[in-house]
DNA sequence: GCCACCGGTGGC
DNA sequence: GCCACCGGTGGC
């Protein structure tokens, strides 16, 4: 190996800067850019449905611009939280999905895609939730405590626990790593372009993917849940 | 008033 | 039953 990067690699492949795949391009849209109804449209059907994609660009996940503002509040807040889709983690997309009819026509919805998985959100508190829970909160509903009978304890053929696909084997703890022993060197080599351009790799040994995932999922969970002081 | 969010439901 | 979509509202 005659590997001659001193300390600082190039820019984190997990930290992809965005890509934008953009089909509004042209300013047709005039004054309903915004969510706002339209209204007398003479035939809304579904073909003015304009979609943009976007990655998450994560070029600020490390100092997010907060202050100018002496007080911050944040717990409380729920709407107004993310002025642009700074908070999102790198790998996600956007899609911006207007509305072609009802009273509500021309509005515009916001759909996260979780990147490994596909996974579709409606608002950044779910993409959130997700991050930190693993799972959304529909899904952790069943875990309910139900008082366990332990009467009735017949072998009553287990019909059903067998749910769908949905969510295979997710183990409740989202994320499997040490924060206080993290890898002391790590390498990054440039792979195959099909998804992870880079690989890091430890010593000799390619980090595996779930792994490469972990990070990153820790990464973001940390930069999202305390954004101004990284340490633990 | 604007906007992000979530509930509810209709269609598949 | 699942999913996509729209309606309505609460917070700013």
């Amino acid at each position: 190996m005659s590997d001659s990067v001193p300390g600082d690699f190039l820019s984190d492949p997990l930290l992809a800067s965005g890509a934008f795949i953009s089909s509004a391009g042209d300013g047709t849209l005039g004054s309903s850019a915004k969510r706002r109804p339209i209204q007398g449209g003479t035939g809304v059907s579904g073909s003015g449905e304009k979609v943009r994609i976007g990655m998450a660009n994560g070029t600020d996940q490390m100092n997010p611009p907060q202050d100018s503002s002496g007080h911050q509040s944040e717990s409380k807040s729920r709407k107004r939280a993310a002025p642009g889709d700074n908070w999102l983690p790198s790998g996600w997309r956007v899609e911006d999905k207007v509305r072609t009819s009802g009273a509500t026509a021309g509005s515009v919805d916001k759909y996260y895609y979780e990147p490994n998985t596909g996974r579709k959100f409606r608002s950044r508190t779910e993409v959130l939730y997700y991050l930190q829970h693993g799972t959304s909160k529909k899904g952790a509903k069943k875990a309910e405590n139900t008082d366990f009978n332990p009467d009735h304890l017949e072998g009553q053929g287990s019909n059903k626990a067998i749910r769908k696909a949905r969510e295979p084997p997710r183990p409740p703890p989202p994320l499997d790593f040490d924060f206080k022993n993290p890898p002391e060197k790590v390498s990054w080599s440039m792979g195959n372009t099909r998804e992870e351009a880079w690989t890091p790799i430890i010593g000799d040994v390619k980090v595996q993917d779930s792994v490469r995932r972990d990070w990153s999922t820790a990464f973001t969970f940390i930069t999202n849940r305390n954004p101004s002081k990284l340490s633990l």
